[in-house]
DNA sequence: CGGCGTTTTGAGAGAGCTCAACATCGGTGG
DNA sequence: CCACCGATGTTGAGCTCTCTCAAAACGCCG
């Protein structure tokens, strides 16, 4: 789902490997907080469970991204956390965790630091899920994806991975990539996009 | 554009208010960053420019928005900031920000916990705009914004800003609600729209 | 009363989704 | 080496849904 900014090594040491089957429960809407995970492999999905017994889904977390960073500093959790797909996480234990913070003060600069990357990541994301049509976004994510040049696109995964991440079917991403290459806005090659100088108008 | 967390009140008299009109600059890229700005009114735009001189928006901040917070961890701003529409903002410098969370370990980790929130509730709004029907996205919201009952929701502005929070036009946004009442999915009175217990099938 | 913004309803069109078929590419095993 | 298989890539056609543009009813305030 994301690139996965790792936490910093000197913590990584007081985590806990585990792994689960899909079905299986991390943890339950207040159980007690016992720390944050990270997924390595797989998918878990964050959900509440309504008045109804329907269950709304808050997030759903893959490779890479972390999972109730706010347990660290509320006792319980707030919502069900169910594995989607087998998959391998790593427990840090909030009181190891928030520990180390205090010793040592760089941590915890560090693990801010990751907070606020990461938003600033989910925000421009939410931004480019505001512009509708299929060009817009792929050109958004494209404009912001780039190499030091500017206009080399590398991809990381499929082109399905792709449409998945900036919200689009697979078949309206192809559609659209050819669009764009016959309106001589990008150029294509094995596993690269780039972007073609527009002229200014 | 979100509710608007608190920055800790001990960091709040570090801060230094600042109005703006429209079309000023806030700061541009590769400017030193000298601190994390709140919005209390008006709209700020960051955006990146690319080769080609367009620019892509990352982000629109609006009132109760926390904007730059990663130029806390950064000797510079990575994108401009542009005022959309005549603003008043607070500047928490982050030289003296960074002093305080030094000196005052709680206020850091309040501040921590204040990023780990804004993640939460940020993944939860990128979920919902995965939901392509109108009516997914407001049960969606609905779902997830009762009050202690688990039942009523309260509005806080108008219909159309609900319409543009959860990303619809108004329109659809009225119709859709409509069509729910007509199905006796939710109930409406003037402040608050109450979901009906819904036959578990 | 007049004006302004929200709420509401109507009609039409476009864009992406869905379903479906087929091509392509790697890997696997006979 | 070739047949087979699964997943990705690609294209086609129809449909639904929301967006857009328009207009009218409503409520609030000066």
């Amino acid at each position: 789902m994301s690139e996965g900014s790792r936490l910093p090594a000197s913590v990584r040491t007081l985590s806990v490997e585990r792994r689960l089957e899909r079905g299986e429960v991390l943890f339950r809407k207040d159980d007690t907080a016992i720390g944050l995970y990270a997924v390595e492999v797989g998918h878990i999905s964050l959900c509440r469970v309504d008045a109804n017994g329907r269950e709304t889904i808050l997030h759903t977390a893959g490779p890479g991204d972390l999972v109730a960073e706010a347990s660290l500093f509320s006792p319980r959790y707030h919502c069900d956390a169910v594995v989607l797909s087998d998959a391998r996480v790593r427990l840090y234990p909030k009181k190891a965790l928030l520990a180390e913070f205090k010793r040592d003060p760089s941590a915890a600069e560090a693990f801010m630091a990751m907070l606020a990357r990461e938003l600033m990541d989910l925000r421009t994301r939410l931004e480019q899920r505001n512009l509708r049509s299929a060009s817009a976004r792929v050109e958004h994510h494209l404009a912001l994806n780039t190499e030091a040049d500017g206009r080399t696109v590398t991809l990381h995964g499929t082109i399905k991975d792709l449409a998945a991440e900036i919200g689009l079917t697979h078949e309206a991403l192809y559609r659209t990539l050819n669009k764009l290459q016959a309106a001589g806005t990008i150029a294509r090659t094995k596993g690269t996009i780039t972007l073609t100088k527009k002229p200014d108008v």
